[in-house]
DNA sequence: GGCGAGATCCTTACGTTGTAAATATATGGT
DNA sequence: ACCATATATTTACAACGTAAGGATCTCGCC
């Protein structure tokens, strides 16, 4: 007789679950045997859904990109591109623990390339030629990506750390860094990000 | 009596070796043991150098970033800019194991806030304000590093896998992909790179 | 109902990793 | 010559990913 039977184990909510704990808990601190007692179940039965480790972080990429939402049409294709980049920030926002692992595991999914795909063809229908389109598409990229991961892990250029905060460096040697320090933290990242959105826009607006 | 007495270890030394192995073998080849025997030493002792392995790796973003050239004065803001984020990009090309490492670890070291303080000096100089200064400098910083990541690692959203690269995708449903799909592998990123330089601060030109 | 096959899970075990602790060796100042 | 200090080694441990083999569950078919 069975009281409420556990749900079978599969691919899916190993993922599911992979993804809700490393969201919680961090992923140094993802674990076989870590996610497995968290599915009720012993480490070497993951491997029934997913072949080794490496394929379960894929398979966590696959669904933080499942939550990708692509925009939908407009008549203005500024507002187009904002958009779709505005929710590929979303998924750092939402997952920041899982977002990272697109540095090492570019996506082998579909959902990804929608998005691609209504970005050029909105680059396209806005009168970008083919080329300029690719380029302007992977500008837009890295900087999302770039910003979306600095907000994450901390702005790469920035000295940020305990030792070396902007408060300790002299202002005789930094002065433009030791103006700033105090806004450095307290940046309203949406804005920002915005700015840098339209910087870029700015940029290809000229051009077309 | 010393026959070539083997140079005493030093931290410095340690990290450079441990830069060299990564450039050579990887990042996940780079162990304790492995680099030890690299300096004919057992891997305990690195530990009189090094506290622990987490300080290995930031000492080589330290050592990663003393490379870093920062560019002259000229009387050219726009110039400078650009010269500063090539040289940002140019570790990557001579570190691309390495690199990545900024990912998790923002630096603690003056190297990195040199650059930042001489671009945020330019960009003062160009006639922006503070904070639109911060900004400016963010999104380059932020597309300059989500660029470099892209050339070492695969851009993020594009779907370049072996199971879904681009030829395998149908022209029906992604028709813009698909003509792009000759140009993705073999664009010249020395160009790209610069066309997305230009084109943010171009954005930045219509507001100084 | 019962049986057999395939999917799912568990136990055990191995090699590797980072590093703590204790020990040994070399070096340099007096 | 001697001792303090810095450096190197040995040994050991817990945690990791996962291979191999055995146990158990589930479900279609007689």
């Amino acid at each position: 007789m069975v009281v409420a039977g556990r749900q079978p184990l599969s691919r899916r909510r190993v993922l599911e679950e992979a993804v809700r704990f490393t969201d919680r808990e961090g992923l140094e601190a993802l674990t076989m045997r870590r996610l497995g007692s968290e599915l009720g179940v012993k480490a070497m039965s993951l491997y029934n859904h997913v072949p080794n480790k490496s394929a379960l972080l894929d398979g966590m990429v696959e669904v933080l990109l499942g939550e990708l939402e692509v925009p939908p049409e407009t008549h203005d294709w500024e507002e187009r591109i904002k958009e779709g980049y505005r929710a590929f920030r979303r998924l750092a926002h939402e997952h920041p623990n899982v977002f990272p692992l697109l540095v090492n595991r570019p996506p082998d999914t579909m959902d990804g390339a929608w998005l691609v795909e209504e970005l050029l063809q909105t680059l396209r229908r806005a009168g970008f030629e083919r080329e300029t389109a690719l380029h302007a598409f992977r500008a837009l990229s890295s900087y999302a990506f770039g910003y979306a991961m600095a907000e994450i892990r901390g702005f790469t250029l920035e000295p940020n750390g305990s030792r070396l905060g902007a408060r300790s460096l002299s202002p005789a040697e930094f002065p433009n860094l030791c103006e700033l320090a105090p806004y450095l933290e307290e940046v309203d990242h949406d804005r920002e990000f915005e700015f840098g959105l339209e910087l870029i826009i700015a940029g290809m607006r000229d051009r077309s």
